[in-house]
DNA sequence: GCACGACCATACGGTAGCGTACGGAAAACC
DNA sequence: GGTTTTCCGTACGCTACCGTATGGTCGTGC
């Protein structure tokens, strides 16, 4: 009796994306050193074979997975903040977005690349990633009412302290408040970034 | 005719400090990845069989290179700024310290730290030096007058924007104001951090 | 001035990962 | 249904690093 083709799930075939998105997924495992290409073909049930044939080699990779984490970015984060409200609603809408995101589990991979800042690849990724984001909230606090100079800075110091807390959440987790007093936290944060 | 002892400058014997140095430059250089014996005996003039009598093994280097940061980093900074003056000239001093260095460049081997902050012989580390200056700084907010609760979240909110703003001085430097318009941004920070 | 222990170099085997060569299977096309 | 692409597995050599074994050299006590 001849068993059917169901047996063994029929090996799919690869495409580059896949090889990205695994990729990916070993830099949110174990960094920008985790992308190694027989761990990865192992992970998918492959082998070299296959990743030679769709990418030149590691470096081209990363860059993929790379390019692919910073269109997902792109598209989504901003995007989820949406655009009703006074920017006063809306500083708050991104404020609890992001700390909440952080208090469940900061984001590896952002983290990762930051850890990697220096590595040709990354550098000019996280450039454009962060210019967009405090252009952003800049232009929040611009709309709030403060000045250009003032704006500037304030987007800064939000930035820098979004920046911070995802470090923070990361390495030392235990000193960041949790449940009311993360409220607490939160709401002091947002007054006293938009008190004159 | 015989060169003396004086020509190649006569081997110096290494210590267990000097290999732990060279660990720390290394990761310095390269982060945590960048401590291998191989490279770092060839830096020092020696080889493996230097190291193995030494220590038992990388981990151990790693081990004795953190143990030595630590110690270094507790004596220093919290001692840079003295027990002159009002709290607030005190936290002035403090940002002064920090934002000029990181101004220059950032400290690279607390990054590669925070880095890898998960790893075993790096968390523990981590969290202790960080507990201390959280401590420090929130010490320096009750002192101007802040009840305990206010205290913390001022200290946190601090310490994170320094974490936030050592790490985009690493990686996308030049978004950091410069000059007239740093220094604008500290008294900014200052003055926003201190008032009720 | 020699003997012993501290210190180090050399040489070796082992592992993980990169990249290449090449043959074979699977789809696609006609 | 055969041919041509497309896709992948296997096998190989290469490099960088870890850790061990072993014998040599240097300093120091006596």
């Amino acid at each position: 009796m001849v068993v059917p083709a169901s047996k063994s799930p029929r090996k799919p075939r690869l495409t580059a994306q896949d090889w990205a998105d695994a990729a990916l997924a070993a830099i949110r495992a174990g960094g920008l050193a985790a992308v190694a290409v027989e761990p990865i073909a192992a992970r998918l049930g492959a082998t070299k074979g296959s990743f030679y044939w769709h990418f030149n080699g590691r470096d081209a990779l990363v860059e993929a997975a790379l390019a692919r984490w910073e269109e997902r970015e792109t598209e989504a984060v901003i995007a989820a903040v949406g655009e009703d409200g006074t920017p006063r609603e809306r500083l708050r809408r991104l404020l609890a977005i992001t700390s909440a995101a952080a208090e469940r589990e900061p984001d590896a991979i952002e983290l990762a690349l930051q850890a990697d800042a220096a590595h040709p690849a990354v550098a000019p990724v996280l450039r454009r990633v962060t210019e967009r984001r405090i252009a952003y909230v800049e232009g929040l606090f611009a709309e709030y009412g403060y000045d250009d100079g003032e704006a500037r800075r304030r987007a800064l110091m939000a930035y820098v302290g979004y920046l911070g807390h995802e470090q923070l959440a990361h390495s030392v987790r235990e000193l960041l408040p949790r449940g009311d007093a993360a409220r607490a936290y939160a709401e002091s944060v947002l007054s006293i970034l938009l008190r004159p």
